[in-house]
This record gives C-alpha cells, sequence and structure tokens, in this order.
DNA sequence: CTGAAAGCGCTAACAA
DNA sequence: TTGTTAGCGCTTTCAG
C-alpha cells in the first residue's frame, strides 16, 4: 500500500496523509479520518521513498572492531540509548579487528546511507585521516583522540599513572608491564606514559624484561606473563593494560603458586565485569564506555543538526576501584 | 551527485550507469569509461532511491534484549558475519529487557525499511505471537521455541540435565537451584526441567527451600545463594541458570567460607568468559551463541530469496565444560 | 488550511 | 548491447 491509496482509503489526499506523519498543519476532522484508517490499515510510509525527498536517512553508522567485547559493547549500548531517544537507528559494522575493512565501511558510510557515523577506533594512520577527510557527513571518533576530528576519550594516561602509583606507593619496588601494541594511542602508548611516569616519579626504572606485549584477550596475557614470570627475579607488581590480560596473568600466577597480592600486586584499566568475579578481585580503573557512547552520540547528534564546526575532544575521567588484587582486604 | 550527472561526466548514458552498478550488461569501453569517472568523482548511487524501485533494503533488523550481554554480543557477532558476506547490513535495536519496546519495533519492522527480521527472544507472549503473524517480511527467532515460526534455539533441558546429572554422579545428595524467570521458556522453563529430571532420576527429590529465583546478573545470583545458603540445612551442590548467576553465588560462597567444589559444588549454562576466569574455575555448558547467530543469519536469507515456507527449528546441541567447580582438578 | 503537481535518484521495460 | 522513458512512494512548493 502507498500513500496514495490510503489517502483513498482515508477520503483524503496525498497531501494530507503526508502532512499527517510529517509535520502537522492539518484540520481535526482529517486528523481523525487519517487515523481511523490507520488502525484499519497499518499503513505507514515508506522509509526509503521518503528518504529520497528529504535527503535524511535517520540512520547512524557505527564501526566497531569487536562485538564481543565488552567495552565495545557498553559503548554501543549507550550510543543506541541516546539514538533510540532521538528516533535515529543504528546500522552495525563489525571490522573484527580488520583495519582494512575498517576503511571499507567507512568509505561505504562516506556518500550514502548513514546521516552520520560513530567510530570505534584502535588505531588510527594517515590513510584513516585522509578518508575521513573526505567525509561528505558528520562523525565521531570514540576511544582516540585525532586533532581536527570530534572525539570522545578516556584519560587512559591517568589511569594507568593512578594505578601505577597505587601499587609503588604500597612499596614495590620492581614493577612490571604488559601492554598492547603502541599503534594503539590510547590503550597502547597512552597507558604506558602512565606507567612510565609513575615509575619515575617513584625514583625507580623500569627493567626491559619486565616488559611485555600482548593482545587483547586473556590468553595473551596469560603467556606474556608465563614469560613475565619465569626465571627467579621477577617483578613484585604488574600493571596490565586491559582487565581481560590481567584475568590471564592472575591465572598465571596461580599456576606458579604466586599469592596475590603478598608476592604480586595486579592491577589495570577497564572494570569489567570480570574483573569482579577473578579468583582475586582485581584492582582496576573505571573508564566510562557507557557514557562516552552517550556523549558520542549526543555530539554527532549536534553536528548533524547544526553542520560540521570546529573539531573537539571530550576526554571522560576514570575512577579507580581498589579490590584485593592489590592488597585491599574486605567483604564483597 | 545524482546517476544523471555521473553518467554525463563518465560520457555514457544513465542506463549504463546503472547496469555497470547492478546486473552489468555492458561493453568493455564503457566500463572503462564509468570506473575512470568513478575514479574521478567517488561517485556511489544513493541506495535509498534505489530501494524505493526494487523494493530492496539489504537491511536485516535484528532486536535484541541486551547488547552487553555477553551472549547476545556472540550471537549478533555470528549474524552481522554472515550478513556482511552477503551484501546486507545490520539495524539493530536494543530493548533494555522491555516487553514493550520489544513490539513497538517488531511493528516499525512490520512494513518497512528491513528485508526480514531476528530476534533474540526471551519471553514469547500471545502477543509477540500475534504481531509476528502480521510481519509482512520473514523473521528468525534466537533462542526460543515458538511452533509456526523459524527458530534457532538451544538444548537447555538436555544442558541442565547432564550438569545436575554430573554433579549428582558425584555423590551430591541435596541439590540446590537458582533458576530464572519461568515466562523464560527457554532459560526459565527448560533449565529447571532438565534439573528437576536429573533429579528424580537420581531418586531424589528437590527440596522447596533449595529453589531459587534470580534475575539475569551476578549482584542477583548473589543474593539468592546468601539465602540459600542462610541457616545450617544448605545444599551441597547448586545448579545455576547462567554463569552470571553461579559467578554471584560462588562470591557468596567465598564469603560465607564455603569451599568450592569441596563443601559445594556449582554448575551453571553458557559458558562465558567470566567462569573460566572466575575463583574457582567454573564447569559449565557451552551454547555455541556466535553459531546460531550465523545459522539464524542464514535461514533468515534463505527465507528472503525462496519466500517464506513452512516454519522449521533449528535446535543446537551444548557441550559440557568440567572444571573445578564440581571437582575436576587440573592445571589451566 | 488544502490539493495538484513537480520531482527526489534510481531501475527496468521497451524499442531500437 | 544500448538509450529513452515511465514510474517506484514520498514530500513540498505553489496556487488557491
Amino acid at each position: 500500500m502507498n500513500i496514495s491509496e490510503f489517502a483513498k482509503i482515508a477520503g483524503v489526499s496525498k497531501s494530507a496523509a503526508s502532512r499527517y506523519f510529517n509535520n502537522g498543519y492539518l484540520s481535526e476532522d482529517k486528523r481523525n479520518k487519517i487515523e481511523k484508517a490507520i488502525e484499519e490499515t497499518g499503513y505507514s510510509p515508506n522509509i526509503s521513498a521518503r528518504s529520497v525527498r528529504t535527503r535524511v536517512t535517520k540512520l547512524v553508522g557505527v564501526i566497531l572492531p569487536k562485538l564481543s567485547s565488552e567495552s565495545c559493547a557498553r559503548v554501543t549500548e549507550g550510543i543506541s540509548e541516546v539514538l533510540d531517544s532521538e528516533q535515529y537507528q543504528l546500522l552495525l559494522v563489525n571490522t573484527a579487528n580488520d583495519s582494512r575493512k575498517e576503511l571499507d565501511y567507512l568509505e561505504l558510510f562516506r556518500q550514502n546511507r548513514v546521516d552520520g557515523v560513530i567510530l570505534l577506533a584502535t588505531e588510527l594512520t594517515e590513510l584513516h585521516k585522509s578518508v575521513l577527510n573526505k567525509m561528505h557527513v558528520p562523525v565521531v571518533i570514540v576511544g582516540q583522540r585525532m586533532n581536527g576530528f570530534n572525539c570522545v576519550c578516556h584519560n587512559d594516561k591517568g589511569a594507568s599513572y593512578s594505578l601505577t602509583k597505587l601499587m609503588l606507593e604500597k612499596g614495590r619496588r620492581k614493577p612490571g608491564y604488559i601492554g598492547v601494541t603502541m599503534d594503539d594511542a590510547a590503550a597502547g602508548k597512552a597507558r604506558w606514559e602512565g606507567f612510565e611516569k609513575a615509575v619515575k616519579e617513584a625514583g625507580l626504572t623500569v627493567q626491559k624484561k619486565f616488559i611485555e606485549t600482548a593482545k587483547f584477550d586473556i590468553d595473551s596475557g596469560y603467556e606474556k606473563a608465563k614469560h613475565l614470570l619465569s626465571g627467579t627475579d621477577i617483578p613484585d607488581c604488574i600493571f596490565c593494560a586491559t582487565d581481560n590480560i590481567a584475568i590471564g596473568a592472575m591465572i598465571c600466577c596461580k599456576e606458579k603458586g604466586l599469592h596475590i597480592p603478598e608476592d604480586i600486586m595486579i592491577s589495570s584499566v577497564g572494570d569489567t565485569k570480570i574483573g569482579k568475579a577473578a579468583y582475586t578481585p582485581l584492582t582496576t580503573a573505571h573508564l566510562h564506555y557507557k557514557t562516552a557512547g552517550v556523549e558520542a552520540a549526543e555530539m554527532l547528534l549536534l553536528e548533524i543538526r547544526r553542520g560540521s564546526s570546529v573539531g573537539r575532544t571530550l576526554q571522560l575521567d576514570y575512577e579507580i576501584i581498589e579490590r584485593e588484587s592489590t592488597g585491599k582486604c574486605e567483604t564483597v
């Protein structure tokens, strides 16, 4: 059924029907007729046809690296909440950590289909920059910062600094580090810098052999910890870039008979669910993932409405959650 | 830029350009011209306009109860993988466990915008049935079964039966149960039935006071376990409907000084990441969430192509993952 | 406040 | 193979 047919049934003109579904500007009488006809027919306008005319799709594209990661899911949840309340819908694409796909999707969204794009970024290259610059719709980047673009990000350096400091202030002198690739400016580079800063401020130096680079999952954290904890000279505390890595490290400690926190302290950034339920509850920095999603969506909606303006970066604070893995003894 | 303008630049006719982006049917010469023009202009066709003509949106709506639940995320990941490879895209809506919203979205998708719908269902009411019956596009239901519809689901009863049996065969005689609402036919009802069957087969009876109904989260599992484990007469094993509940129960056990598995065994259904990293690694039934997503998407695509046929239900098997929480002693 | 009519960008039937 | 043309369903001037 199309709007002409529907209008006929309702006993009004096409235009009247269209007005009903849009601004209004209609007499009470026609309004009633139309409502009755909707009741009968279940008619609702074809959205594609509307989009052709209005050049508005009411769709926002969301590009994310891994849907089944808790942090991504939480950001997306925030995005969805805002979009929903504004009658926008969410077109989701999953790059499965494939950088080429990320660019493909940006390209796909460049001209068509969506009114705006939210990119949950991990690694941002020059190629990204050039594609982003060619976009015809507004874009908001989440989790990374990039000059000239709209970004919502976390205080990664601050979080790792605080956590490392916390462990060192409890008397630890041999800090270890399990991070992720430096190509990730946030989780890789910034968290490293925070760690390094805290170590230096404590008058210590980081030993090369106490540094490892892992992937983002538990297994990788386990493997790297295994390497770090082999031999006799081992760290007395480890800062891990992510909760997953920390969990892997803790499993390794357990296996080696190391007691947490007595023999070795562990902390990490993320505050995902897993840390709370872990073998030894994990000290972590809570990052406001859902809020980041909410803010990003709102920033995007503003851009869509007001039109492109100057790039801005919103940084969200963190909160230290102290648990047993750094010596906090308490009931749950 | 529209296709006419683009065709002019390329030096071909509108139709030639359209053909290039669709079936083909084009001379090599024109093909080259068009490719060159794309290079120059970055043109790509307007998808809304195409949809108006073809009545195909290449969009699949996915309705889910909670994005940040690991099981949902994994199903969605499977869906996304298949859709992606078939040039379909995923329109995601999150009901936040709000049954009214679920119906709203079904309604929204009923006439418009999408070529098909995948519903990750929790509770399926008569109202659902009537809305589903009025859909104009194919629907696949994931996680529940409903006669007359296309469903992909798990063997919930079998999984809970096997896990309960496993614990009872190790000599436990006082089984406890922390489940979820019976309105959820899969996670609530079926898992209860499996538990009950195993208990009866072992010649035991379930004690009323050893039965609790929780929500789907850790905190609720913790609270219900607290109730179950108060007093002196407590269960010597607990089957939990979900991993999250089990984790909550384990935290409670730890707090009460109960040793797992010596004093009390715990098992549950789901095999989410959290169970592996738990205080005591959790015995669980692995459900093939991602595969369910893949199968659902493929079932839907088939329906979209072949047109609606008779409803079919695909049940996926489970796998028991035995860990320390039921007495399996092993290194990781 | 209303209806007629033009036209959004595209595809596909048709005639060449 | 190709180009012309009608028309998908809708919104939005414009004239009343």
